[in-house]
DNA sequence: AGGGATGAATTACACATGTAATCGACAGGG
DNA sequence: CCCTGTCGATTACATGTGTAATTCATCCCT
């Protein structure tokens, strides 16, 4: 699978939530913070769909874009990359960092819990 | 902290590991697999230097290269990142996720559950 | 002392990415 | 039927990255 970078991340993330979008409806649901213009989206679009990461359907003269791979299929390649890369790919390295970090509510830790426990049944 | 692409990140492996060295002492030890020549390890170098990420010393006519951040604090943020951008932040999901992708070896249930209650103390 | 080895610095070049502007086609309103 | 807005496609351009080669100074060996 294509890498997709931490911009076009975006533009998959508006599509993962809700499709088939134009370009324009694309454009309107970024988060404002980007401060991207029409263009920009465009390009991103287009390079997606080079990348085969998005497909498109004509509708008169535009596109529907939708995602053409599974948002948990993605994460969960690149969750694995960086847990490769920065933990030799052993998950308990990766949360006793976090715990290191104070990362962890209590919250979270009984959330991890029942989710372990609920594993091992 | 400026961010380190992924080539980088692998001279800066080669140094948390073994520090100081000189370039020469670094592409020796650069993973095999990278098949990089010493010229390439150089770039690295100096691109890492302007990033504030190594600091180097002069010993003689060469330069001792040693890490200016610590590792644990680049990976923390890399991670963070990840966490933030994939799962909104929430550790328990990026957990979940692993889980569903059998990522989750019983050893290392195990070891994370020990890791938690210890927390918890 | 001269010549090759070796160091860092400088330059090179293609591809990726962020961020658009522009172009040519065409649809719809007046 | 023409104008204007809108579409995707093409082009643009700076910066980052992978991957070096080249240059210029200097050290060591013969």
């Amino acid at each position: 699978m294509e890498r997709i970078a931490e911009g076009e991340y975006a533009v998959m993330e508006v599509l993962w939530d809700e499709a088939p979008l134009t370009a324009a409806d694309v454009a309107a649901r970024v988060p404002e913070d980007r401060g991207w213009s029409l263009a920009t989206v465009k390009t991103m679009l287009s390079r997606l769909l080079a990348k085969g990461v998005l497909s498109h359907e004509e509708d008169g003269r535009r596109y529907l874009y939708r995602p053409a791979i599974r948002r948990e299929d993605y994460v969960a390649e690149e969750s694995g990359r960086l847990i490769d890369r920065m933990f030799g790919g052993r998950v308990p390295a990766l949360v006793a960092q976090l715990a290191a970090r104070d990362k962890l509510t209590p919250a979270d830790i009984a959330e991890i819990e029942k989710l372990l426990k609920e594993l091992k049944s």
